[in-house]
DNA sequence: GCGTTTACAAACCTTATGGTTTTGTCAAAC
DNA sequence: GTTTGACAAAACCATAAGGTTTGTAAACGC
């Protein structure tokens, strides 16, 4: 029996992640409406049923691709939290703008908030009302990285602090309304009220 | 010179009113694609060109649409506050949880929030991506039901707790996690706490 | 086992054509 | 203030043929 890390998965599956990659890439470039089966395996260098083994489906590959950059996006908010392993809200702060700042540039993210036109579309639903897997994965980062924090909260209160700082970041990613560093302030003070009860 | 009242502008453009109303219908029974400003005008019992000239486009017309929409969720919200005059957080449990009462049985955001083809999606970002108006307009009633309080926060502050409430109701508006009830009293305990200072 | 190849039906996209509808704006008439 | 008639530009629709893509399956090779 195999043991299996975070690791090694990957170092198991490099076609996964190739795959994704390169459909990130063909949508930043020309559109998830070019991406196909057919020429992910080219560029990957696999056959085509090796995508379909790997990837499973297109709304699959769609959400596979929303859930690698999400990574992205969470390890920023680790690398904040581990940056301030005793101070929490400097934490979030740096958390905050971290990820607003990585949305600011984010071409994939471009590409499917400014998609207008047909399929091109079919991404952004992933973000706003089919978001529950990314709303959900980003949740539980974040409760990993709160749960070493004795915090003033019985387990409901905790979630809910969660649930309002994810969402409101994802509300800012989506549509920005000031600076990150900005926001990060906002958002941050708002978690200070929060937790200091 | 005409005194100008919210009751009087409706009277006065009383054409404008029903012909949005008819574009939300259309909208709920045969998508917004099936939206054409001459079947708008037939269904008003105006010309085509009185509804040009009381919208202006097509794209406005959606806006106006949304717009419209967002001003019944502003009347629950209004309401509540009537019924708490004193008591803010109670207040604002009440708005949300009407608000998000008022989503759950609405055709016209289902059917924007369900479509999926071609230009029936084109509402979505109004929403989403592009809802600056809806926020600014939600913040400004907001602000206003605010007013009367006397809260130990400056400016900048009010605006962000108002920027985090609509937000967030905005975020269960498009993608509940719980029953209305339930989200309503989790946002109220975090304005509950933000509040307390 | 794991990946490749080949094959396949069904759905879908592309191209091209022509015809229709819709948009948005005008000026004139009521 | 509203209507009518007219208009160009753009968008959309119907049809058909041809190609591509999706998703599944079995046979092949290492």
């Amino acid at each position: 029996m195999t043991v299996m890390t975070a690791v090694s998965s990957a170092e198991m599956a490099p076609h996964r992640q190739r795959i994704i990659a390169a459909a990130a890439e063909l949508t930043v470039t020309s559109g998830w409406a070019s991406v196909t089966m057919s020429r992910l395996a080219d560029m990957v260098g696999v056959s085509r049923q090796t995508v379909y083994n790997e990837i499973g489906s297109k709304p699959a590959l769609a959400e596979a691709m929303v859930l690698d950059e999400l990574a992205r996006f969470l390890a920023v908010v680790n690398a904040a939290f581990e940056r301030h392993p005793a101070d929490l809200i400097p934490a979030i702060n740096d958390a905050v703008r971290g990820a607003l700042e990585l949305a600011q540039g984010n071409t994939l993210l471009h590409a499917i908030v400014s998609a207008t036109h047909g399929a091109d579309t079919e991404l952004l639903p992933l973000l706003t009302t089919h978001a529950g897997s990314l709303l959900d994965t980003a949740k539980g980062v974040v409760a990993e990285r709160l749960r070493p924090f004795d915090l003033p909260l019985d387990d409901r209160e905790r979630e809910t602090v969660i649930d309002m700082v994810v969402r409101l970041v994802l509300s800012h990613v989506m549509q920005p309304s000031g600076t990150p560093a900005q926001t990060a302030k906002d958002i941050a003070w708002i978690a200070g009220r929060v937790l200091a009860g």
